[in-house]
DNA sequence: TATTGTTATACTCTATAACTATA
DNA sequence: TATAGTTATAGAGTATAACAATA
C-alpha cells in the first residue's frame, strides 16, 4: 500500500499549510505582517516583557525577534526601556499608537475570516474549528515549562 | 471595551501562525521545503497536471509555481512533457525518485506530528483536530469553482 | 487579444553564527 | 562563564511586473 502519507498527519500539515497562507495574505492595507502583529498582540496580552521572553512565547529565535521590534519600534507602535536592576535587559511595551494599529489590523484580519467563515462553513463547523484552535496552540506550544522536562534534541 | 481582537478569529489566526511554524520546522535532514512537499504531495494525488492548475490547486501564484518546480526538475523529482495538442502547456508528473522522497519526507514530518500528538493531545483532541483539518481546508479553499460565483475582489 | 509559462526583482519570514555589553 | 541583545548573512516563501511563445 502506496497511501503511507494519506494519513491524518498528512491532511493537517496541508490544511495548515494551505489556511496560513491565506491569513497571511488577508493583510489589511496597512505594512504590518502577520508575524509583527502576532508580536504587539502578545505584548497587549500579557503586558511590557524583555525580548527574550517575547521569544519564547511566539517560539521563535531572540535574533528574529531583534529584527521584528526594530522595525515596530522604528514605527511607533512600542517602546523600549532599560531596566534598572539589569542593564542588558530592555523591557518592551505597546504604544498607544500601537495599540490603535493593531486594533485596525486585526479587525480586518477578522473581517477577512469572519466572512470566510459565514461564506463557507456551518455554525457547527464554526464551533469545532474554534475548539480546534486550542488544541493546535496547544499542539504548538512546548515552551517554557516543557522545555526543563523534555530535554532531547 | 478594547477586547475587540480577544475573539475566536485572533485564536485562530495565532494556533495556524505558531503550528505552522512549528511543521515547518520539523522538516526531515532533506533539503526540501514544506511548499515543495505540498506540490509533489499533489502531483502524487490528482497524477500529471499543468503548472497553472498546480497554481490553482496550491493557491500560489503561477510564478511562484515556476520557481518551486524549478527545484524538484533539477533534482529529477518530477518530469516536464509539453503538450502536442497546445504546444504552450506542459504536463508535469511526479517521477519514481520523486515518489520515494516524498514517502520519506512525509514519513518523517509525520512521525515529528504523531509524536506531538501523543505527547500533548488526548485522543479525544486528536480526533477533533483531525475533523477540524478538514474544516480548515474547506474555509482555504475558494478556488476554481468558487472563482467564478464571487469575482468580488 | 488571451493564455501558459518564465525571468527579474523585491519583500517577508526565519534561522545560524559571530559579536557586544552586562552580570 | 552565562545571559540579553544585536549585526551579518543566508535561505525559504511568496508576490508583482514585464516578458516570450503559442493559441
Amino acid at each position: 500500500m502506496s497511501s503511507s502519507d494519506d494519513t491524518p498527519a498528512t491532511l493537517i500539515l496541508r490544511s495548515v499549510l494551505l489556511l496560513g497562507r491565506r491569513l497571511r495574505a488577508a493583510r489589511p492595507e496597512g505594512p504590518h505582517s502577520l508575524s509583527t502583529i502576532a508580536i504587539l498582540a502578545t505584548l497587549r496580552r500579557l503586558g511590557p516583557m524583555p525580548a527574550w521572553r517575547l521569544a519564547l512565547e511566539e517560539h521563535l529565535q531572540p535574533q528574529s525577534v531583534t529584527r521584528i521590534i526594530a522595525a515596530l519600534e522604528r514605527d511607533g507602535l512600542i517602546s523600549r526601556m532599560r531596566s534598572k536592576t539589569d542593564r542588558r535587559e530592555i523591557k518592551l511595551s505597546i504604544t498607544p499608537h500601537g495599540r490603535t494599529v493593531l486594533s485596525e489590523d486585526i479587525g480586518a484580519r477578522r473581517a477577512w475570516l469572519e466572512k470566510a467563515m459565514n461564506d463557507r462553513l456551518t455554525p457547527e463547523e464554526c464551533k469545532r474549528l474554534m475548539e480546534a484552535s486550542e488544541i493546535m496552540l496547544k499542539l504548538s506550544d512546548s515552551h517554557i515549562e516543557d522545555e526543563a522536562q523534555s530535554g532531547e534534541e
